[in-house]
RNA sequence: GGGCCGCUAGCUCAUCUGGUAGAGCAGGAGACUUUUAAUCUCAAGGUGCCGGGUUCGAGCCCCGGGCGGCCCA
């Protein structure tokens, strides 16, 4: 015997179709034959009062429910949009049991499409079924629910009470799947690669630590595809993306989360000038896609993503915003105390280009609104990327900067095996030093490039950023279906 | 990790300086045969996040803890 549990809010009527619906069986299965919006497509032509003799079979969630002694109006919303159940003592079989209804039941509902005095379109509703009773209590109907904290935890409730929750996600799983086509457009083959990695590697990060008990290991949840992609280039995949989940073991924020979804792309024959060129037209044509423009407001500033988008160094910005010429071959003291005036400690370890990194960071990066294509970096903190043949100290890397935070990152890849184990031991040294974030040598990449990377370009976009942009959302968390929280005591 | 803010009925919010908690909606009973957040009547609904302390008396003041938000490192 199951027992049936009654929330304390269900009482007298809505407490018996609470129980009729659990000890009596439930309907599994509605023929629904009609959407909300198909309804409204067909029949927007129905003069007020006027019924048709089309019956058609609706299914969702009561959103609102007038009663008017014999008669009454239920809002049903479903995926496609709101149609009216207009349920008369006369018509409707179950009345009595109709205007118990709660909010937030789903119900399936057949009958003649009519449009009543008031112009609303409407099913007259004949035939009705419960399909699942909303036992827990519905949140305020006009203002929906506001608790952040329950928004987030139980993003079920905030789904269907809040339709702006609906349709930012909606959007973000259109940018998704717009970006697969306009890659796959190019020729881009989408893959997938490892989430479980022996060695974390392909990005400056903690990574997260789980064991694999059959080969009694840790392993890493990635930090990034990168490595894996660039050994199908090896392969003989030219043009490959991926995009997927990846794990980074920080500090949660309105911009960032511990697992997010990144873009990568790789392309065989290309430099990085090549995909300044990629992500401008990428970014600009998901907009327009999407929204229709590609100038948008985000937090009531105009964003211009037409291309081409400014291009400028490293250097010429950290100049443009503290009036002095900094580079990477700068006296070290200089940096240091440049940096220090930036309210930053600078770290014992780190070398020029680590320090004008930071000072990039501190005075640049949340000033520039972009979009901007920031070029240049410093080899010290670009394990991977390929070196200026004017300047060996500097790689061929940009990041793209929209809104004072970095959207992309992208280089011309480091294809040399020798260069780059000198670089993985480098960065092993400092990981030996304690730095959390720092890699260690991949003998299994090295080798794959033993065996030949030709010249190739990489591109990685943080989708959620992506989304927080084209959606107008301040906090990464209001574009992630489920973000990343500490458990309730 | 540090600072500031929040946590009151199922939901959304009130409660001036400490005096023993109130409304709207939802839910219950009833009225109403074309409503649009329908309306009207009645009744019910609270460990004030948790634990200490101060006080004759704490939702409010103090200390500790929890969760969340924002800012900073």
């Amino acid at each position: 015997m199951i027992q049936v549990v009654i929330h304390p809010v269900m009482k007298g009527r809505t407490m018996q179709l609470v129980i009729r619906s659990t000890t009596k069986g439930r309907t599994m299965q509605f023929n629904k034959t009609a959407s909300a919006a198909s309804v409204h497509e067909q029949f927007s032509d129905l003069a007020p009062g006027e019924e048709s003799q089309v019956r058609h079979s609706v299914a969702g969630r009561v959103m609102l429910l007038r009663t008017q002694g014999k008669v009454a109006f239920a809002t049903l919303v479903d995926s496609s949009g709101q149609i009216q159940l207009f349920a008369r003592i006369t018509d409707t079989t179950g009345f009595d049991d109709f205007i118990h209804l709660s909010l937030g039941d789903w119900v399936g509902a057949s009958g003649k499409v009519v449009k009543t005095k008031r112009g609303e379109l409407s099913i007259l509703v004949d035939e009705w079924v419960l399909l699942a009773k909303a036992r827990m209590a519905f949140g305020d109907k006009w203002r929906g629910i506001t608790d952040i904290e329950v928004r987030y935890r139980q993003r079920e409730v905030d789904l269907w009470a809040n339709e702006p929750t609906r349709e930012i996600l909606q959007t973000r799983f259109a940018i998704i799947r717009e970006t697969r086509r306009i890659l796959e457009d190019q020729g881009f083959v989408e893959v997938e690669t490892p989430i479980l990695h022996p060695i974390p590697g392909g990005a400056l990060a903690r990574p997260f630590i789980t064991h694999h008990h059959a080969l009694d290991m840790d392993m890493y949840l990635r930090i990034a595809p990168e490595l894996y992609l660039k050994r199908l280039v090896v392969g003989g995949f030219e043009k490959v993306f991926e995009i997927g989940r990846v794990f980074r073991n920080e500090g949660i924020s309105p911009r960032h989360n511990p697992e997010f979804t990144m873009l990568e792309l790789y392309q065989a024959y290309a430099d990085y000038e090549d995909l300044m060129v990629e992500i401008e037209s990428l970014v600009s044509d998901i907009a327009l896609r999407l929204l229709g423009t590609n100038s948008i407001i985000y937090q009531g500033k105009e964003v211009h993503l037409q291309p081409p988008w400014r291009r400028a160094t490293m250097e010429e910005l950290i100049e443009e915003s503290t009036g002095r010429h900094l580079g990477v071959h700068s006296p070290e003291k200089e940096l240091s105390s440049v940096l220090r005036e930036l309210g930053v400690q600078p770290d014992p370890g780190w070398g020029k280009g680590k320090l004008l990194m930071e000072i990039y960071e501190k005075a640049c990066e949340g000033k520039l609104w972009g979009p901007i294509i920031v070029r240049d970096f410093p080899v010290e903190v670009s394990p991977l990327a390929r070196r200026r043949k004017d300047d060996s100290d500097i790689v061929e890397r940009f990041e793209v900067v929209i809104a004072g935070r970095e959207l992309a990152n992208a280089f011309s890849e480091l294809a040399d095996p020798d260069d780059q184990r000198a670089r993985f031991e480098e960065q092993a040294r400092m990981q030996a030093e304690g730095d959390v974030e720092a890699m260690t040598v991949d003998e299994d990449y090295l080798r794959a490039l033993e065996h030949g990377l030709p010249p190739t370009a990489g591109l990685g976009i943080g989708m959620d950023r992506l989304v927080m942009l084209l959606t107008d959302q301040p906090s990464i968390r209001d574009v992630i279906p489920f973000p990343t929280l500490r458990p309730q005591a």
